[in-house]
DNA sequence: CTGTTAGCGCTTTCAG
DNA sequence: CTGAAAGCGCTAACAG
């Protein structure tokens, strides 16, 4: 905010030509070591800044990327946004950041907005029934999050596994009745898919599937419990921490201390209330971190649209 | 991601001179309604989406803000977030949101990005120890969150109404046991703000204190819970709802139902999980509207440096 | 009201 | 290796 210095201050400043400046900041090494340093020198004393604006519109790339995500109080979206920003931040870019709520419509409008901000690439973090065509156009310039494509690039979250890992947990234990609680299938990821793998591994385990499905709130989970339990039910898996809460929270009342409830999402809050209780990570971090690696790789050309599914642990 | 149509294509197309575009674009009022609608028609035609680059360049204003907020996954700054960008989309800005990570350094790098961006203007989330002198060469520029300054425009929680709002409750309830878990006092606004905001209540009201102070986290709470609890105990006041979590969990255990217990950030899971809560709510996402508002007001010269305080509410 | 003319600050040929 | 010159797409006087 001081003052308005320009590339060619700089040049005179340091006796040398606006070209020469201009290669110095780019990196250009094409330029004699002696006269670099020289430059640079100018630049730190005179505390001068490049114009990102000039500069992207010479260059034609803002080094940005736009990140839409569905809310940016989704514990999951904000983890995994974490992981993109360390990555994209080191990668010299910055992040603008807007909010869809889940409208198809907001998305829309959001990558009309990105697009003529000029950004190098898009991150987006899908939802269920959301419409993937604006951002096929996008092409290499995309990575959607948690969600299915085959003609954009996309990083997903290993719903059968996330599910699978907790089953075996219980499997291990040698517990058989296990029970389920999820949201309804409606919703492809976390409804459907996680259910479905739920029935397979009862299937393959030789146990009788007992599960509910509702919304991914507490207050449903909660509602949905009993319909679950029986005498005999020894653990309980939920598609969330949400549900997890719920769940974890009603079985408290029943006084069913004896009933473990496995969660996803990573909550250290869960298994903190509920002793009785664990969580699986989907890896939203590291989620983040990949469609990032992805984006810029895929910007630079070094790749190709690709699909990436996230390892859940434990 | 079609063509690279430019200002000058559309002039043409129009059969028009680039600078009847240009006003068109800057709704410069003096421009033939006639002409106008025909420029239009073609912009909309040919999908011509002007580039924010070169208006940035130009203009010298890239409607974008910055915002630097401590950690993505602060509920309380993700709801204030989302005030934010709800009124500065509304005003046709975007927003590049950065992580400061309760490092000075760090947001300073991060503002030193932002002004290289040229971004017109910025909120930043404080934080304990933060330092504001970079900031504070922003003037009008320049709103902060939640930290006290003379020099720059501010929006701040009422630290003592919300521990007031929770004290008057269980007073005018008739207790007279209350008792208060914070933290550490090293942090101006949550730490000692809120516990002195506790000690006076106590002193009006004619009670004896009794607090603890800890770390902002769930265990921290819930080890001191034992310290603050009597026999006669009749409600526990907490400056977060973090903290509340620890503390009813802790209480539970003991078999203290009979005590009530109260947090601050209006999250539902605490009242939810545990029937004897309240919660404050410090009216985040209000004060996400105002620091937005404010700040736009003061770029467009309507206002000068300002402070205001968010009410809190239950 | 509208076209013409300058640049904004920077990158990039194109000649040295 | 380095300077001069030509724009990038747009806005803002300046003349019509």
């Amino acid at each position: 905010m001081t003052q308005k210095l320009t590339i060619l201050d700089i040049a005179k400043l340091s006796g040398v030509g606006k070209s020469t400046v201009s290669r110095v900041l780019t990196n250009d090494p094409k330029v004699k070591p002696e006269t670099r340093e020289k430059v640079e020198q100018v630049i730190r004393d005179s505390g001068y800044v490049p114009s990102k604006s000039a500069q992207a519109m010479r260059g034609g790339s803002a080094k940005v990327v736009g990140i839409i995500l569905s809310r940016l109080d989704s514990p999951s979206e904000n983890k995994a946004v974490s992981g993109i920003l360390e990555v994209i931040y080191q990668a010299g870019y910055d992040a603008v950041i807007m909010e869809s709520q889940f409208s198809t419509e907001k998305t829309n409008e959001h990558l009309a907005v990105l697009q003529k901000r000029n950004v190098d690439g898009v991150i987006v973090f899908g939802f269920s029934g959301c419409d993937l065509t604006a951002i096929e156009s996008l092409k290499h310039k995309a990575v959607v999050i948690a969600v299915d494509t085959d003609r954009i690039s996309s990083v997903g979250y290993d719903n059968h596994g996330i599910i699978e890992l907790a089953m075996n947990h219980f499997l291990h234990q040698g517990k058989r009745f296990v029970s389920y609680v999820g949201v309804d299938p409606s919703d492809k990821t976390t409804g459907l898919m996680r259910l479905n793998a739920y029935k397979e591994c009862c299937q393959q385990a030789g146990i009788e599937p007992c599960y509910q499905t509702g919304q991914l709130s507490h207050e449903s989970a909660y509602q949905l419990t009993d319909d679950v339990v029986q005498p005999e039910t020894q653990a309980i898996v939920c598609a969330s921490d949400t549900l997890a809460m719920g769940v974890a929270k009603r079985l408290q009342e029943l006084g069913r201390s004896d009933i473990q409830v496995s969660g996803v999402g990573a909550t250290d809050l869960l298994s903190f209330i509920f002793p009785n209780t664990f969580s699986i990570d989907p890896g939203y971090f590291k989620a983040g971190h990949a469609s990032a690696n992805l984006l810029i790789k895929q910007l630079s050309g070094q790749q190709t649209i690709t699909h990436l599914t996230q390892q859940a642990s434990l």
